[in-house]
Formats: structure tokens, C-alpha cells, sequence
DNA sequence: GTCTATAAGATGATAGAC
DNA sequence: GTCTATCATCTTATAGAC
């Protein structure tokens, strides 16, 4: 289990770059702001990632292989489709609660056009890791009966990651999680097979 | 008819500006962009736009009413539920297929925690433009049996607008319009009530 | 209304001492 | 690994001539 105290500087860069990241995107933080809040000097985070770039390639990295292993974990915790579905929406809750926060790679998307080169494929990675998984529950929901969709699954997962992104986007615009809360529960509701 | 021919430079401005912002964000273009694109020089653009936040009030405004306008059209121009409907998506598609433009308040969202004061509220005003329309669609095209779906008009017209404006920030990250049809049209066909 | 000139501050980044 | 010092550049913004 990580603890709770600060580990070494490297991380504690990575946690305040994600947060600031996720609050105001990426030209909206600068090294100044994480060296004011950890009370360390610039030079010092140019040290461990040289430019912005290798900065934000780390961020990136870093939180696709955190999404990737709630996906496992949810995963491991067994359970129909429906119940997959509704803990990867709570995933997606938790981050909005924290601080009002957006995913890292929406807000990415968001920044595409400024982005430098090497991080443009980690956000379509992101988004092609959540499609894949996402189509993987709901073809195993409507095969067991559970779910209810029309057309592919993998058109389906489309879908539903859009509705999640769009669903932050707009929830943060208000400060209101239960708006991201009610929209994420509509979208499930269609999906559970009703009679 | 407006013409296609430049107008004054102050609409030149906001043209330009607007373009840039839905496509690199509020934080991610500057004056001399606009400038440079425009060959004039950057204190002309002060001349009309005193400070960046004063253009970017004045954006959000232009936009908020275009999209209102295009609303009007979608009503005179009559039609069922399903037909509005279609035509809405059709306004964002528009957008997307634009130069790979993200709707200006959903960037304006995302960019939300570094936004000057004056510009957040109207942010919310758009998607409670949107969200009140659609509605109000929603709720006559069940009435006429045009439309199914479960819960509040209301609740339902907030995933619809969510859905939509996610699947915009990640079409556009694959810069693909396709991606961003194939989810409005599932959204869309969803909500259709089937015999 | 547009220009030149200029300012004050931020930003990403580097060199070199400790 | 962290610091001080320094950098070129960009960014928003203003004063004042034309």
C-alpha cells in the first residue's frame, strides 16, 4: 500500500503538475506554480524533467497506466456487466469530486492543438484503451442479458466514453458533480435491459 | 445576405479569434496571433478590445446568440422531434468538420479555472440555452410518440448535450468528423422510438 | 483607427556553484 | 539534487505620434 507521505520529489512534481493539469490544462500551469506550492525552486523541476514536454509525456503515461489498472481491479472484482459499468462511472465520479477535476486526457483533448508532437498518440491511446474495454463489458452484458443496445459494441463503448467525457466537461462548468452524477445514471439506465 | 467579403476590422478580429480559441483553447493563442494573421499590429487589436478578457466576453456573447439564432431557424423550419433533433447534431457536426473546431464553450469549459471572472457565467448560460431547447424537443417528441426514453425531458436533454459535446473533444483528438457522426447517430437512434 | 515604441511580468530553459 | 543567476522570448497592455 503507498502511503500517504510525501515519497521523493520526482512524484510529488507528478502529483501537483496532474492536479494543476487537470484544473486548468496544459498551458494553464507553468513550472513556477508547482515550484510555489512544493517550495522548491524552478531549476529544480528542470532537473528532473527537462522540458514541459517530457513533463506532460510522463503525466500521460503515468495516468493510462493508473486508468488501466482500475480497469483491472473492477475486472478482478467479478460481477455482471452492469455492475462493471456502474464502478467505471464511479471512476469517473471520484475524479470529478477531487477538486473538480477533469479526466487528464479530456482536458488534453481539449489542448490537442497546442500539445507538442510526442504527447498527441498517448491521448488516443487513452481513449483506445477505454473503448476496447468498455466494448469488451458490453458485448459480455448482452450476451448475458443484462444490457440492451442497439448496433456494435465497440459503436456502443463509443458512446458511452463520449457521454462520460462531455458528462465532466459540463458538470465542472457548474461545480456540480451531481449533474455529472445524473447524467451517468441516465445513460446507464438505458443501458440496463428493462421487462 | 452578410457577404463573404471582410467587414470591419473589429468582426475580422472576432472571426479570427474565434477560430483560434475553439481550436487552441482560451489560453493558447494570443494577440499577436490574431494580429499577424490579420497583418495588422497588436495595439490595433487593443484599440478594440481593451483587454483579452473584454474579446473574450464578446465571443462568448456572438456565439451564445448564433447558436440561438440557429435554434430559431431549426424551429421555423419545422419538421418532427426527430427531425430537430437531427438537425442539432448537425449544427455540432459542422463545427467538428470546420477546420477540427471543438464547440467555443466546450473549450471555454475546459479552460473554465483560468477564465477572467466576467466570461464564466456565460459558459453556463450556453449549455442552459441548450439544455432548455432540448428539453422542450425532447418533451414533444414523446408526446407525439415520435421519441422514447425514460426519466425528465430535462435529465434526458442533459445527456443529450453531453453526449454531444464529448463526442466532439474526442473526435477531434483522431481528428476525425466520422468518429463524432457515428456517436450521434447511435445517441440519436437511441431516443427513436421503435415500434 | 492604426501605427511605433516601450514596459512589466511571465515562461520555458540553461550554466554553474554548492 | 538543489540552489542562484541569467537568458531569450512571449504576452498583455499602455502612451503618444500620425
Amino acid at each position: 500500500m503507498p502511503s500517504r507521505a510525501p515519497r521523493d520529489t520526482q512524484d510529488r512534481i507528478l502529483d501537483v503538475a496532474e492536479r494543476l493539469l487537470q484544473v486548468r490544462g496544459f498551458n494553464g500551469f507553468s513550472y513556477a506554480d508547482i515550484a510555489s506550492e512544493l517550495r522548491i525552486r524552478n531549476a529544480s523541476i528542470h532537473h528532473h524533467f527537462p522540458t514541459k514536454a517530457d513533463l506532460g509525456v510522463r503525466l500521460l503515461a503515468r495516468y493510462r497506466e493508473s486508468f488501466a489498472h482500475s480497469l483491472e481491479t473492477i475486472e478482478r472484482a467479478g460481477g455482471d456487466a452492469r455492475r462493471k459499468l456502474r464502478q467505471y462511472a464511479r471512476l469517473y465520479a471520484n475524479v470529478v469530486r477531487e477538486k473538480n477535476r477533469m479526466c487528464l486526457c479530456g482536458m488534453l483533448a481539449s489542448d490537442l492543438g497546442t500539445l507538442p508532437r510526442p504527447m498527441r498518440t498517448g491521448v488516443k491511446g487513452f481513449f483506445d484503451d477505454n473503448e476496447a474495454w468498455l466494448g469488451r463489458v458490453l458485448e459480455e452484458g448482452r450476451k448475458s442479458g443484462v444490457l440492451r443496445f442497439g448496433g456494435s459494441a465497440r459503436a456502443h463503448a463509443r458512446l458511452v466514453l463520449s457521454s462520460l467525457e462531455g458528462a465532466m466537461l459540463v458538470a465542472r462548468s457548474y461545480e456540480d458533480v451531481s449533474r455529472f452524477e445524473s447524467v451517468a445514471e441516465r445513460l446507464l439506465e438505458d443501458l440496463e435491459a428493462r421487462s
